[in-house]
DNA sequence: GTTAGCACTCAACAACTTAAAGTGCTAACA
DNA sequence: TGTTAGCACTTTAAGTTGTTGAGTGCTAAC
């Protein structure tokens, strides 16, 4: 913040083409090219002596001394904090995202994928993405089917609109209309509860409440319980990972293969996802700035989304440090907003209150 | 057939010797270290002879004048059908199948990736398995839940154990009870039927046979139908696409982004992995052969799964043209006898019939 | 039929040169 | 006093050239 002050606007104005142009072009930028691609009325002599200042700060760094500057950690954020343009999005790319996220569909998971795979194609980096966590969703409807007389399939439609089945082996042997009841008297006492209200105190509340043949009961709830709980994951949806090739700096084969890497392993995901800051706000970090290491070169862009005034999920994007920040914010911000009316038209009425 | 008939011993021996050292340095073999690798009791020249003449008969190539040789198409062909040595998977490789495949896994979705997991592993490369079609399962559960006045969810369990769940929205209101109804009758008559056989002809088969009331049922019903077959897909898993960063061949940035790209396209990988020839046997496809222009410099190895006597899908292997062939096959072989053994098991009694 | 010997080829590598783009510094200018 | 022209210097990238090493094909001798 201290040194943010002794900017004047001139060495703001020539950071910010400094980083605009490195943005575009991916090589460091000389005073001469500067002085004449933004014709800013200076000579590059007199851009040199700002860029050593700027050097000096430690918002440009220099590969070598006979290159141009690039951008350190520090410029890019002062730059995505204070000196980038904001961008608009066009008309096509409105209309894009409009016609692919109201396509009519049902469900969360769906819904989800379909916003990733958008903001792959629109920022042209790689979407990542994660769905709500179980154990905090309400539980909206829960159904056991029979299937066999030691395995039932239990169907769980959260309030998000998430709906998960899970084969559940049990213990002993049941008859049908034995489950439909358990079935119905689930559904009736789980509804509005969390995943992670749902334990064995609980269980034996209602399994004392009803009094139905006690001990085949509750080992079927427990078995059901358990298989609920060990499923409490949240997924993490991806697109457009190719997309890193198009970016010089993962032009090397070992850069590559970390970013391939990083991408496939879900916690280190769902880490660069979590929400920092202000939550109403898109977030931005910046190399480093991730505190995940094998992040590093790369910056993310995140935006939660949420139902009603809950937030439940993060969309981002993972890209070079070099990354077309004023874009990529601007269509967050929009498929975020996007996301969220979808996301409340598809859970409907029961989230309006 | 012709050519092949013209190969001595010797020439064999060569050959055999050529693309073993091949496959595992990835560098073109000279006539001199072959002599020194594999002390055949023959001199570098005479080994020149032999080489000069697999060249003309179109089992090497030369990738320039003073190189050594490199396999063609055609010799990893012989290579794999006459030359090659049968590998054994060592005990700790059957251990790690045996462990990881018997783990308990109630879903056909489930057993399917931790299939597709192990063979990258085991084998290094990259996995492409596809999942049974939908269309020609049969049924064997459905089920209906009422959600909403106007939206149900559709539960299916095919024969193969695997579950599909479908939100469907529909145009009249319906009633609880009127949906259990509708449930009960629809897994009553369509327990054992293919989803290809649900069409409009049998809906109303089946209405006029109950009789309940018209319009309604009918248009729930098609809602139903046409949601189930749109979703007619079959899915494709991945796992150890990294794996290919592992091989010379793919070191450079736009072989790498070829490959990728070619792995999302699931209609490609769904046309690799499309059973040929004889279904009890693994098959190989090298380069050209597999007639997807894109993996004209990958070899593919794959064989069929099945439940009962049915083949239900394919487990593949996709990496370089110089694949560990003898390895990947013997792998591949038993990874699928062990899928099979555990998809028996999984969907139990009703299909040993 | 096999092999030693030899002339030839070609890619890969290293050493060297040059060109281009950059910097920092100094001195002159407005 | 801030700006800028000019200049010497630095460094990479790209091109040139020469050398080396692994390879080949051919011939002639064993």
């Amino acid at each position: 913040m201290f040194a943010f002050e002794l900017l004047d606007e001139r060495k703001k104005l020539i950071l910010k083409s400094i980083i605009d142009d490195y943005i575009s072009t991916a090589e460091p930028v000389g005073s001469r090219t500067l002085a004449k691609r933004n014709h800013l009325g200076l000579s590059p002599a007199t851009i040199r002596n700002e860029m050593s200042d700027l050097e000096e700060m430690g918002y440009l760094e220099q590969p070598h001394t006979s290159a141009g500057r690039v951008p350190s950690v520090r410029g890019y954020r002062l730059y995505v904090d204070n000196l980038m343009n904001i961008a608009t999005l066009s008309s096509e790319e409105v209309a894009f995202i409009k016609s692919n996220m109201e396509m009519k569909i049902d469900e969360l998971a769906d819904l989800i994928k379909q916003a990733s795979n958008i903001i792959s194609k629109i920022t042209n980096y790689t979407s990542i993405v994660t769905s709500p966590q179980l154990k905090s969703s309400k539980i909206r409807s829960m159904q056991v089917v029979y299937l066999e007389p030691t395995k039932v399939l239990i169907v769980l439609v959260t309030n998000e609109g998430a709906v998960k089945h899970s084969l559940v082996k049990i213990s002993d042997y049941v008859l049908p209309e034995y489950i439909i009841k358990i079935s119905n008297l689930l559904n009736a006492k789980l509804s509005g509860l969390t995943i992670e209200q749902l334990n064995m105190s609980l269980i034996q509340e209602i399994e004392r409440e009803i009094g139905l043949s006690k001990e085949s009961l509750f080992s079927i709830l427990s078995d059901i319980t358990q298989s609920l709980q060990r499923d409490d994951y949240n997924e993490v949806y991806l697109d457009g990972a190719v997309n890193i090739f198009n970016y010089q700096e993962f032009n090397d084969v070992a850069k590559a293969k970390e970013f391939f890497n990083l991408l496939h392993k879900t916690e280190t995901i769902n880490k660069l996802l979590l929400p920092t800051g202000d939550i109403n706000k898109v977030a931005v970090k910046i190399g480093e700035e991730n505190d995940v290491e094998q992040a590093k070169d790369c910056s993310v862009v995140t935006a939660t989304y949420r139902l009603g005034n809950y937030v439940i999920g993060t969309i981002g994007v993972i890209g070079p440090k070099r990354m077309e920040y004023p874009r990529v914010i601007t269509a967050m911000d929009h498929i975020r907003k996007k996301l969220n009316e979808e996301l409340n038209k598809l859970t409907g009425e029961e989230n309006n209150t």
